[in-house]
This record gives C-alpha cells, sequence and structure tokens, in this order.
RNA sequence: GCAUCGAUGGUCUAGUGGUAUGACUUAGGCCUUCCAAGCCUAUAGCCCGGGUUCAAUUCCCGGUCGAUGCACCA
C-alpha cells in the first residue's frame, strides 16, 4: 500500500539518502548529475541484487561470467556501430533553440555529403538554410560533434583513442574465439558479464533512472541461427505466463493480453523459443528480487525503435509511480550483425564449425594446372592466371581467362579437369546472439520504490521498506532486551553466531526496544532477534517479522539455521507462528 | 542545452544587510521487562564563485545541484 502516489519518489530518496543507500556523488564539491554513489546499505543491496541475476545466468543457465575492461580501443567502437552511429553533427536553432541534426539541415538545402565536411565549413553552408522546426533563416550557428561515448587517449601523451563502453555487451563479441575454445567448439553457449558501462547523457534526469556511468548485467547467448526455435530448457516456462504487449497492440491502442510463452512463440508473437525463454526467466528473476508482477509488463519494441541490429526486441518494463513504465531490461535476438562486424573490422573468423550428422558427398570439379610449363610461360602473371583458372569453365579445346583486362588461352593440354566426390563434413556458421541486458541501477530503483511503505503501527506511523528477506541489506538485527543483567553478552554471542553462519546480523543496544525494531524497519531488516529475561529461563529467543511484526520464540541454537532458511526463502515466518 | 521555480545542521523548518529558531535524528548518561515514552548533556547548518556594501546566509550576476516543461535518449 502506497500513499500520496506523486511524491513516493521524494520519500524514497530521501530515505536512500539519510539512510546509506544513494547518495549524490562526490557531495562536498557539489554533486554531478548522472553520477551517484551508492552508500553502505545502497551498495549491499545492490549486490544481493546482482547475486541473485548470477543465481539465474551463471548457476541456473551456466553461462560463466567474464569481465572487461571499461576502456577499450577505438576499433571495437568502429566496429560496433557505435563511433558512426554514437556521434551526430548537432546545431542549436538560434530562434526556436530546437536541436538539430547539422547534416540534416544541410542536406534538405540540397548541400551534398555534408557529413565528411568540417564543422566550420558545414556552419558556414546551413547559415542561409531554414530551421526545420521554425522555419527561421539559422544565420550564425555553431556546428558540434556529439557523441554519447565519453573519449579518452590510451598510454602517455598517445593519440591512440579509446572510448568508455556504451555497453558491455561487446567484450563478450570481441573475446567471441576464445569463449567458443572455452566452451569446447560447441553452440549454444552463452557469456555474461556485470559491470559499468557509461554513456554521455546531455541531461540526466530522473535521479538514478538515466545515469552517465551505470551498471548493466548483460548475456550474449550464442546459439545456432536454425536452432533459435529449439531452447533445451523451454519446458520450464512453457507454461508461464505473463502479460504482453505487442506493437500491433501498441498501433491499436490496446491493453497487453496475457499468454503462456508457448502460445506466444506458437502464435509468432515472440520470434522464436529462445527469446520467449528468457523473457519469462526476466519475469521471473525480476519478481524474485521482489517487484510485484502487476507492476510488470514486456513490451515489444516498434519496428522503427529497434535498433539497427535486432530482428525482434522486448522491454521489461517496470511500472514507477512517478516516471510510469520505466525500460528496465531489454531482450533482443541481435542476429549474427555483431559477430560478422567484428569478424569485418579484425580480419578474424568469427564463426563455429558444425558438423553434420552424416559427411555429406558432394560432387566438385578442380582444376590443376601444369605448374611447371605455366610458371616458365606466364612467369609474374602466373599465380594470377592459376586462379583464374581455378574457377574458370574449360570445354575441350582449353579455357579462357581474363588477368588484369588481358585474354589467355590456356590449352587443355596444361591443365587438368579432375571431378570427384568429396565428403564435406560440416560448415562454419556465424551463430545468432541472443541478448538480455539488465540495468542494474533501474533494478535497485524499482526495488526501493517498491519496498517503500508507510503504515500504522499502535497508532504511529510507521516507515517500513518492505523488502524480499533476498536483498535486504541487513538480514537480522539482534538486541537484548536491556543492557543489563548479561542480556547484551547472550546478544552478542547470537550475533557472533549468525555472523559465522554467513549472516550479515547487526546489534544494537541503545535505546528503547521499539526504537531500534522501527530503525531496522525502515532500512528494511526482514527480521529482529531479541534477548529477554526468558532466554535466561529457557535458552530461547523471539524472532520478529517485520512485515508482520509478530514475535515467535525459538531456541537459541536454532537461530542461525532458522535466520538463514528464512533469508534465503525456503522457510517462511508464518509456518513458524504454528 | 534552453525556460521557470527552488536550495538554512543528517532530516524538516523559523528568520535576518550585523553568523541563525524550533523539532526530529544521532552520540553519551539516567530511567526502562518488547514496538520511535520521559529527563539531562553534547555534536551539527545559511550550495559554490564573483559583485555591491563598513558588513552578504539575506540584494545583484554567474555556476552547481534538484524539480517541471521543451529538446535529446543509436
Amino acid at each position: 500500500m502506497i500513499q500520496g502516489s506523486n511524491d513516493v519518489f521524494e520519500k524514497v530518496m530521501d530515505l536512500a539518502k539519510r539512510r546509506g543507500f544513494i547518495w549524490p556523488t562526490s557531495e562536498c564539491y557539489g554533486a554531478v548529475a548522472g553520477f551517484i554513489d551508492y552508500g553502505p546499505l545502497g551498495a549491499m543491496m545492490k549486490r544481493r541484487v546482482e547475486d541473485i541475476w548470477r543465481d539465474f545466468y551463471v548457476i541456473g543457465e551456466g553461462y560463466y561470467e567474464i569481465e572487461c575492461p571499461t576502456i577499450a580501443q577505438e576499433s571495437v567502437f568502429i566496429a560496433s556501430g557505435h563511433v558512426k552511429g554514437f556521434s551526430d553533427k548537432m546545431c542549436q536553432c538560434p530562434h526556436c533553440k530546437e536541436f538539430l541534426r547539422a547534416d540534416h539541415v544541410a542536406e534538405a538545402g540540397g548541400v551534398k555529403n555534408p557529413s565528411t565536411m568540417k564543422n566550420e565549413e558545414l556552419a558556414a553552408i546551413i547559415a542561409s538554410c531554414r530551421c526545420a522546426a521554425c522555419e527561421e533563416v539559422l544565420g550564425t550557428v555553431e556546428v558540434f560533434n556529439f557523441n554519447l561515448m565519453f573519449q579518452t587517449t590510451i598510454g602517455p601523451g598517445s593519440q591512440r583513442v579509446g572510448y568508455l563502453r556504451p555497453e558491455t555487451a561487446q567484450g563478450m563479441f570481441v573475446d567471441f574465439s576464445r569463449l567458443l575454445r572455452f566452451y569446447r567448439d560447441k553452440l549454444p553457449f552463452g557469456a555474461v558479464q556485470i559491470g559499468k558501462a557509461y554513456r554521455n547523457e546531455i541531461s540526466p534526469r530522473q535521479g538514478m533512472i538515466r545515469l552517465r556511468e551505470f551498471t548493466q548485467a548483460e548475456a550474449e547467448i550464442f546459439v545456432h541461427p536454425n536452432e533459435k526455435n529449439h531452447h533445451p530448457s523451454f519446458r520450464r516456462y512453457a507454461d508461464y505466463t505473463m502479460p504482453l504487449l505487442t506493437y500491433v497492440q501498441q498501433e491499436k491502442c490496446e491493453d497487453a493480453v496475457s499468454m503462456s510463452m508457448q502460445q506466444a512463440v506458437d502464435k509468432g508473437v515472440i520470434a522464436n523459443e529462445y527469446l520467449a525463454y528468457y523473457v519469462a526467466l526476466t519475469h521471473h528473476l525480476l519478481v524474485t528480487i521482489g517487484i510485484k508482477p502487476e507492476r510488470l509488463r514486456f513490451r515489444q519494441h516498434l519496428p522503427d525503435e529497434r535498433a539497427h541490429y535486432a530482428t525482434d526486441c522486448w522491454d521489461a518494463e517496470i511500472r514507477s509511480e512517478r516516471f510510469g513504465w520505466v525500460e528496465t531490461v531489454g531482450l533482443a535476438d541481435r542476429t549474427d550483425y555483431d559477430l560478422n562486424a567484428h569478424a569485418k573490422e579484425s580480419g578474424t573468423a568469427m564463426t563455429v564449425f558444425i558438423q553434420y550428422d552424416e559427411p555429406k558427398k558432394v560432387a566438385r570439379r578442380r582444376i590443376i594446372p601444369n605448374m611447371s610449363v605455366l610458371g616458365k610461360q606466364y612467369r609474374t602473371k602466373a599465380k594470377a592466371i592459376f586462379e583464374a583458372l581455378a574457377i574458370a569453365t574449360p570445354n575441350t579445346e582449353g579455357a579462357d581467362v581474363e588477368v588484369d583486362g588481358e585474354k589467355f588461352h590456356i590449352p587443355a593440354n596444361l591443365f587438368e579437369v579432375r571431378d570427384e566426390i568429396v565428403d564435406i563434413r560440416g560448415e562454419e556458421v556465424v551463430p545468432h546472439v541472443i541478448e538480455p541486458s539488465y540495468g542494474i541501477d533501474r533494478m535497485c530503483y524499482a526495488v526501493l520504490e517498491q519496498a517503500y511503505d508507510e503504515d500504522v503501527a499502535d497508532g504511529e506511523a510507521r516507515t517500513v521498506m518492505r523488502f524480499s528477506p533476498r536483498v535486504a541489506p541487513i538480514q537480522v538485527a539482534v538486541f537484548p532486551l536491556m543492557t543489563r543483567d548479561e542480556l547484551d553478552t547472550i546478544a552478542h554471542e547470537i550475533a557472533r553466531s549468525l555472523q559465522k553462519a554467513g549472516i550479515l546480523a547487526e546489534y544494537d543496544d541503545s535505546g528503547a526496544i521499539g526504537r531500534r525494531y522501527r530503525r531496522q524497519d525502515e532500512i528494511g531488516t526482514p527480521f529482529a532477534i531479541t534477548v529477554d529475561y526468558d532466554t535466561k529461563e529457557d535458552q530461547t529467543v523471539t524472532i520478529r517479522d517485520r512485515d508482520s511484526m509478530k514475535q515467535v520464540r525459538i531456541a537459541i541454537d536454532k537461530v542461525p539455521s532458522t535466520v538463514c532458511a528464512l533469508v534465503n526463502g525456503s522457510l517462511k515466518f508464518a509456518s513458524l507462528e504454528s
């Protein structure tokens, strides 16, 4: 139950700032828009979100995590299209303040190839052109390059250009050959990466929704192009049902329709099983970190909205009180676009050799020249003639070939035509890439916003972060009822036993017990252990549930195992009550 | 980037051309046998730079950050 819907953002960000989740970065020098610091609790929570992601992708799917530099050389982003596609010549209309693509303005004014011009030339040319928005003659304008990538140089005094990566994905693509070898030359396989990416946004807004430095968790799953409809574990999610908003429905302004992944694939709503599988897995993952299903939808990109590389693309969107539907995860079929691009730019093959079940018998004609004669006869041109001959179509007289515009007749006795049946054992295939790409910061924001709640306890307002126990930064609090009669000693021992079990437990003995509970409620600690006078009699303590504020007694020696089970979700608090 | 509005302890706030009010929080102590109780004490603040002025947190200009609208978001 969220109250006062419009200011939940402010309330939750205020709480996040006060209690050490999210801070403006380098505040003492004045913060910088688009950058945030995760405070102690925020960093812990973010790590727990990332660890759940790892549970799904690394442990669940068997796609190992790699870690690549956040800076890469220019070639990587020339191949990926980011150098060109991310950089535009822009200008601003002095009359209506509209930002315009300078090259588009010039083209509209009849200028050819404006993108090859220098900025000054272009500025001079478009001065007489009209603004597309207000139709005023532009006059004196400044043309500037705007590239969303942060640029740097590599090495001292070096002119070697580097860029901060705008996505983690390219690291997995450029490592393709190593990855393929690691996975022993078999498809499908995947690699994942959780790390920082950078985009120099023109005007970052909306708190932690649009950042200039952000954390992505991306999986690149390499599949045989003909196998995209056969995910080996598709059964797992075949009946998984969720609302899907297709582009057809969006164009007709219709609502999302609930269907199972099997139906979605059968009806062609989602392009293939692989994509459908990760759509469902993403839904499952987001619900696991604490996103309410009713605030979650999957929206298909409109055809003109898709990136240049994608054939089908779905966004997981989370409904925010403040920002509406926020695109949080992108699921794209990137086809073979990236591998082809890097193969071409780097000159390295990025293919997988796929063996046929049975070798194929293929008739092949080879033309074998008599090297010793032809070599002596044609000398420096011999090599080119051999190559031309190999693809020539000879007749009984011989073969006619053309090299550098010069025609040669090669008599039939100077080569042998050999028709043979060869075994073709397989083929080189460029895999297609299915890419689920998660915005970790947006997930963290959604977790914070959805956890925020205010209720009334004993007539007093209570602020409580209803985190899933799996993402709550502090997992359990331990309190002595009084700081005397050895209650504090026992509580310290319990806290220690929890720490030894890998639980993040916070001990607190300051002030009234009620205040301590409220303090933990506000940072979302799901459980609290209290040592009271009965503890000394019967070796039991109370365990309190954050959401219901109910307490049950359990034996001290059961505390670590019980808390572990509660935190990982294998035990529900309600079942302790009976 | 443009336009409008805003910025006072950690938080919320009063107020002012002469360094600042109150509450909450936090810390220490007293008290206290389970949900922000009470009492004492302490810590802590005028976003940054420039200008006007004897003196600027206050007035003016510029910037930063935030909110909103426009633009941008491969």
